[in-house]
DNA sequence: TGGCGATTTTGATTTTTGTCAACTAATCTC
DNA sequence: GAGATTAGTTGACAAAAATCAAAATCGCCA
């Protein structure tokens, strides 16, 4: 049922998971957030800490505005984040799934920035901050591994920021669903087909594309046979093709 | 000369520095990079690692790609950070000015993933990041203030991911402009009157916009009298108004 | 299971921004 | 300091995306 997968670290998205354990029955930091290298003593001291929560379809796992406590590592699920602004702009930051770090915006404050939505029925390990900088401090690498998956982040955002600087609608469709594609595949999961969790309208506010832009884009892709499209089931008939809406505008 | 200021630690952007020295003779942390609550032995330490550089305007402080060895703080000047694409695309990420912390980005993978570049001559403070990250372990107060400012500059980029997303060109140049706004006031600069280092080119990669979009926006700025602009020199005279260009678009 | 609200698609039109071009102003170099 | 180069402004036009509108489809829940 459900594969284990060997996983590049380097390339993986938030926590260095190396590999998924078949057995799921607890949740432990051990199974789905253990960072590369500690040992069997380190990986208790985290486990011993964190603790499982289960967010419903539509719920919040943290509301912009709340106190920060804790970072939360997504053990299975799918959330969307979004930023809001006083004056009712909002956005979609990012989507997140199995593996990566939710709440690293808040440490700057003590506040969260943002709400965090399951998009599908979630499971995360609540991973108290102030004890993880505690046991960081006597795990050299763990310290590390965490400013790693900080740094990742940022580079995650200046991507995002170059998308919507610099890349029109189609380019950034096509970014998205490779990006979405890459990361279904580093999780065992077909990366030609998969089903999208997210409306036309949370895919358009993280690409700052209304969201019949964002259609009229996928319904493009499907004439160019380049994707099939049923409604929130995606297939990828011609990746190569899908990487070269990317590459193909030159750019001054 | 050199008017020493008191700076609010919540709203400054990078590092929490308290208060400029007057004296500038030498480069050391306590001056410039000096975070909050660390007494006299814990500056020492941190003091002791650094070193000074200087970069003339047009030189870079890293390139992209370059080897990650140390976090630059800026002692003075003025430097932009620029994404690069394989494909050519570019993108100016920030601009950043004194008490700042450059280099976040290249913890995650050891490689700088940005250029920076100085728009004046500019001095920083070298911090070697292994070093940083040991001092840190013994000086937990040091560990939080840095990953504060990890996540700080986490929560700019989503503010420039809302901006580049959900705002028309004006919004965009409004918010911009309070922005430096705010950034010189905070370094004890006037908040009205002050002088872009960067072109206009330059403020449209980082604002998603083309050079001649910036020009006709900073035009109706100044026919509408919210600002003046002489070519670099902007005086801002009337802030309310420029505030409303934000707020007052109404967004769904 | 049937109906209703939410989501998606598609077309027509408008708005916004980009592109190209010409000109002016500023800055750099020798 | 003169000429060359770079930067900035403005206008005319084109392209991209937003907006408005209508119809089709989906999925939730009673």
């Amino acid at each position: 049922m459900f594969k284990p997968v060997l996983i590049e670290p380097s390339i993986y998205c938030q926590l260095d998971i190396v590999q998924f354990k078949s057995s799921c029955a607890a949740c432990s930091l051990r199974e789905l957030c253990l960072p590369v290298g500690l040992n069997e003593d380190e990986v208790k001291k985290l486990d011993i800490v964190s603790q499982k929560r289960k967010i419903t379809r539509g719920g919040y796992l943290h509301h912009a505005g709340a106190k920060f406590q804790s970072l939360y590592a997504i053990r299975s699920g799918f959330l969307k984040t979004c930023v809001l602004e006083q004056d009712g702009r909002h956005q979609v930051t990012g989507f997140h799934m199995t593996g990566e770090l939710l709440g690293l915006d808040a440490i700057s404050t003590d506040v969260h920035t943002c709400d965090a939505i399951a998009l599908e029925d979630s499971e995360v390990c609540e991973i108290p901050f102030a004890k993880l900088e505690e046991i960081s401090r006597t795990i050299p690498s763990l310290m590390r591994h965490f400013h790693k998956i900080m740094s990742r982040e940022i580079v995650r955002d200046h991507g995002v920021m170059l998308l919507l600087g610099s890349m029109k609608a189609e380019e950034r469709l096509a970014s998205f669903l490779l990006n979405l594609s890459r990361r279904f595949h580093l999780r065992g999961y077909s990366e030609y087909n998969f089903n999208l969790r997210m409306t036309r309208e949370e895919i358009g506010s993280y690409l700052g594309l209304k969201l019949e832009t964002v259609s009229r884009a996928f319904s493009k892709f499907q004439d160019e046979e380049i994707i099939t499209v049923d409604n929130k089931h995606i297939q990828i008939k011609d990746i190569a093709r899908l990487r070269m809406k990317l590459s193909n505008s030159d750019v001054s």
